[in-house]
DNA sequence: TGGGCGTGT
DNA sequence: ACACGCC
């Protein structure tokens, strides 16, 4: 049997936690920029307030009912290992999904003791962390999600659902589910389904496998047989170490500035750095972009990237800014209003079985000891110290391409200047 | 009017 | 490179 957590309206569900005068009210939190809103609480979505909607578009009259929060990843990214920790005591298997979702396996359990376990396990969550948080129980990750879904919105599961696949309950649910509303099938596979005669979950389920390889790809004959309760998506890629590593923003305001671009990518590729060591791995090639806003009609467009093979695989951040300044040189115009840069990290290497390219310069052992002595103390002074304790080079003041936050809380459980105060 | 991945063709 | 997906 396989579990899927949720927790509830993830972000706004973090904010509650710290300032519980939100509970009952119409809480948004936004993207980065405050641009989008990316959670909802119940109350703003009975206003009518989409995922994903740009603030700037919500009607001033609802907007005034809101409250909405810029995002605060470090205390979200901090509450999330705190429930995952829960999680991990009521099953050795947790394969985190994302920050507000885990799968669980609960291969050798009793089935039938599964839902009093979720339930035991949900309230922890909930005591301990003080988030709330939606169980999902099937044989298959898929049937798990919808399982989930049902948690959520029937109060009688009362946040725990178990779906059988054999069920006649199960397939009466799966008759009236919109194929969209499968995990996996977006706009455009939905529609395409819909020619087909596709409609709902449970015609999915009893389709041809062989026939929707052909009109799509395996992907989609996978999710015919997770539908019919076969666990056939493999997780374990999660933990696996990633292929390329980005690092992007948009600036908080638009610029021309080479120096803000120069700045920004500084900050980014020192990022990315952090990000490859992590998981122990080398970097061989290195894209810097940069880019306008499309949306802004009004000025010139203008998009560049640019592939910068590395002179040897690097881990370290230094030889990483150095690329991207050199790239930058070639991607910078004058005059053009930038709305964002980034830069990715490419054919990413096993720090611990380097492949030596044939013009690779050697480098003695003594330096390359001393270099990953300095990153690994870069790395553990912003580790035990705060991001940005120690960086490579200093940002000006009222830089373009410092975030727009303008509603963000304190992060109560990272930094010691900002931790809750309890008044007397 | 976000950011960062993945798979497949 | 592009399409499409997830959160």
């Amino acid at each position: 049997m396989i579990g899927l957590v949720d927790c509830n309206n993830f972000y706004v569900s973090c904010e509650r936690v710290f300032n519980p005068r939100l509970e009952g009210e119409a809480v948004g939190v936004m993207s980065n920029n405050d641009g989008c809103v990316v959670a909802r609480s119940q109350e703003i979505k009975s206003l009518g307030v989409a995922m994903g909607m740009p603030a700037h578009q919500i009607d001033p009259h609802i907007r005034r009912k809101c409250t909405l929060l810029s995002s605060n990843y470090a205390l979200y990214g901090d509450m999330s290992s705190r429930v995952t920790d829960v999680l991990s005591q009521h099953t050795p298997h947790v394969d985190v999904y994302s920050i507000d979702e885990s799968f669980l396996s609960f291969e050798g359990f009793e089935a039938d003791t599964l839902e009093e376990r979720c339930q035991v396990m949900r309230q922890q969550v909930r005591r301990d962390t003080g988030i709330p948080v939606s169980v999902g129980l099937s044989t298959s990750k898929t049937l798990a999600k919808i399982a989930n879904h049902r948690a959520k919105k029937e109060s009688m599961f009362n946040g725990v659902a178990m779906m059988d696949p054999n069920s006649n309950d199960t397939r009466a649910f799966l008759e009236q589910l919109p194929v969209n509303e499968i995990w996996g099938v977006a706009g455009r596979s939905a529609a395409r389904l819909h020619t087909l005669g596709i409609e709902n979950a449970w015609q999915l389920r009893t389709a041809s496998p062989k026939h929707l390889r052909r009109h799509f790809s395996v992907v989609m004959e996978r999710l015919v047989y997770e539908l019919r309760g076969e666990n056939c998506i493999s997780l374990d890629d999660m933990s696996q170490p990633k292929k390329q590593i980005m690092v992007s923003r948009s600036f908080g305001r638009l610029t021309t500035d080479k120096t803000d671009l120069r700045e920004a990518l500084r900050a980014h590729a020192s990022r990315a750095g952090e990000k490859l060591r992590r998981q122990n791995g080398l970097a061989q090639a290195l894209m810097v972009f940069v880019h306008t806003n499309r949306f802004r009609q009004d000025l010139p467009s203008y998009s560049k990237r640019l592939v910068i093979p590395l002179p040897h695989p690097t881990d370290d951040s230094r030889e990483l800014i150095k690329s991207a300044m050199a790239g930058l040189e070639r991607v910078f115009k004058k005059d053009i209003w930038y709305q964002k840069c980034g830069i990715m990290l490419m054919d990413l290497c096993d720090h611990d079985n380097e492949q030596l390219g044939l013009l690779a310069e050697p480098i003695s052992d003594e330096k390359r000891a001393r270099n990953e002595k300095l990153m690994a103390t870069l790395d553990k002074l912003n580790r035990e110290h705060g991001k940005n304790t120690v960086r490579l080079g200093m940002p000006r003041k009222q830089n373009a391409w410092e975030l727009r936050c303008e509603h963000r809380t304190p992060r109560y459980t990272t930094r010691w200047e900002e931790l809750a105060v309890a008044k007397t």
